[in-house]
DNA sequence: CGTTAGGTTGACGACGATCAATGACGGTGG
DNA sequence: CCACCGTCATTGATCGTCGTCAACCTAACG
């Protein structure tokens, strides 16, 4: 494991529940889908379904009734092929919503990482109460972006970066993520619950080969993996070796990390 | 160019407008977004954008205002790295929304293939008429559901086929979404306006390897490229090189596709 | 005709996969 | 407490797929 701890520090709550006037910028305060559990009255809040690390909210192949909301825990959706091989399509993180806009069968497995939590909503149910709080269907609309933008970067890495820049560009992604959910608490380090086997996974490599490029980013002083846990050295340092797109480059990565060098 | 005519055939109307109680199940009748702009009294269409190959509706980072429903032709969305190297994202084919769920910047570009026709909206109108026509809500979630499960296939081609899978899996992918479209007359003949180019920035490989896999799929008797025109001799056998997800197997190939081996 | 864009084929090298051995760590049971 | 085991990380050696470079071909077009 890159990081002992499988627990994720629950959040703090916002200082004021709901912004009803979220602007409509996609780099806003962010709304997310804690908020609207947290919002709901008592009867209305979905059923809880908790999942121990390396359990499945459902396979592959499963018809999926429900909406989820992940409350708390890390977890991934994947796919498996006929020869056995895996892919970690995305990794979500408390706040996604998952097997909303599915067909009937869902082309993926949804597995947990870390304890989690998920809160249950029938289609019709959730699609009501969001409805009923004008400013989760915003959030809503913006999440989807948020998660469409992903895959296209995953996509990408994929299809165009060498294994170094995915590992970076990877990474990169997670602590930004967790930096908008307020979930690292040091700029510097922070809690990856995952094993090499999730980064080769999710990167479509070895996992020795995950292993050389962290080793060697590690050489290079981009990063340390003491003790299981990764610190970040050089934010700045990182977003070079990703090979970013041109539109990363500019505001969204900027805006969640203060320029901040060598000097500590 | 794979495919020397550049034009795609404008499809016949359904036989009734629209049905208002499609089944929710993934397979049933295709609903597209051309049949919402043909529903439209005059007054509510969207204005038109024709667009020449190679022209773009939209460029990456430009902010995006619209949604565009293609009514004609093909398109494509991609993203340009730091280093000049492409990588197309997904295909657009005629019904296809895009713009919907971004954020302020489009986070790639849209280029067309061949001669386009968008039908473009502003988000409020575009949300009116949906609400408006129920079934259209229904098609709207389908059709992003299906767009989801691409984007996951593109994934796990990326990550984990070989070079000749994923240029089966994608033309594979391509000849059940136009068979779904009604854009294919024979069964096994087809024209796919693509170069080399095209597929290999989508695949992630080199034009030279996208060359060598589509000879060698032909010598293999999977398929024929005469006069710049692609006939698929054997689905059954191109699903084989394709390398499958577990899901995909089943039903979605299999309903489209009519097991058709080698007997003629 | 010459020019150009794109397709095809071969030779070669590099990046990353695979195979294998070893190390570090935690858990379990004697 | 220590021996044993299983899981995962690490490192080295070798191999194969695919990218790169280069030459040539073909078709379209002025």
């Amino acid at each position: 494991m890159i990081s002992t701890s499988s627990h994720v520090s629950s959040r703090k709550p916002l200082s004021h529940p709901i912004a009803l006037n979220a602007p409509l910028a996609g780099y806003g305060p962010v709304l997310d889908f804690r908020d609207f559990e947290a919002q709901l009255p008592e009867a209305r809040a979905g059923q809880r379904r908790g999942l121990k690390p390396g359990e499945s909210l459902f396979l592959q192949e499963d018809r999926i009734e429900c909406v989820y909301v992940l409350l708390d825990g890390w977890a991934f959706r994947y796919q498996d092929l006929k020869d056995g091989r895996r892919q970690i399509v995305d990794f979500a993180l408390p706040g996604d919503v998952v097997g909303l806009n599915e067909a009937m069968n869902a082309p993926y497995g949804i597995e947990a990482l870390t304890p989690c939590s998920f809160a249950c909503y029938s289609r019709k149910s959730f699609f009501q109460l969001v409805g009923r709080q004008p400013a989760m269907g915003l959030a809503l609309v913006q999440m989807l972006a948020r998660a469409e933008a992903r895959a296209i970067e995953h996509v990408t890495s994929l299809g165009r970066r060498t294994a170094r820049e995915r590992v970076a560009h990877l990474l990169l992604e997670l602590v930004t993520r967790l930096k908008r959910l307020d979930l690292v608490a040091d700029t510097k380090s922070l809690d990856l619950p995952l094993m090499l086997s999730h980064v080769a996974d999710a990167l479509g490599l070895a996992n020795e080969t995950v292993c050389r490029c962290l080793s060697s980013l590690r050489r290079d002083g981009v990063l340390v993996l003491r003790e299981r846990r990764l610190k970040v050295l050089d934010l700045r340092r990182l977003a070079d070796e990703a090979n970013l797109s041109e539109t990363e480059g500019s505001e969204p990565v900027a805006a969640v990390m203060p320029a901040r060098r060598y000097a500590a």
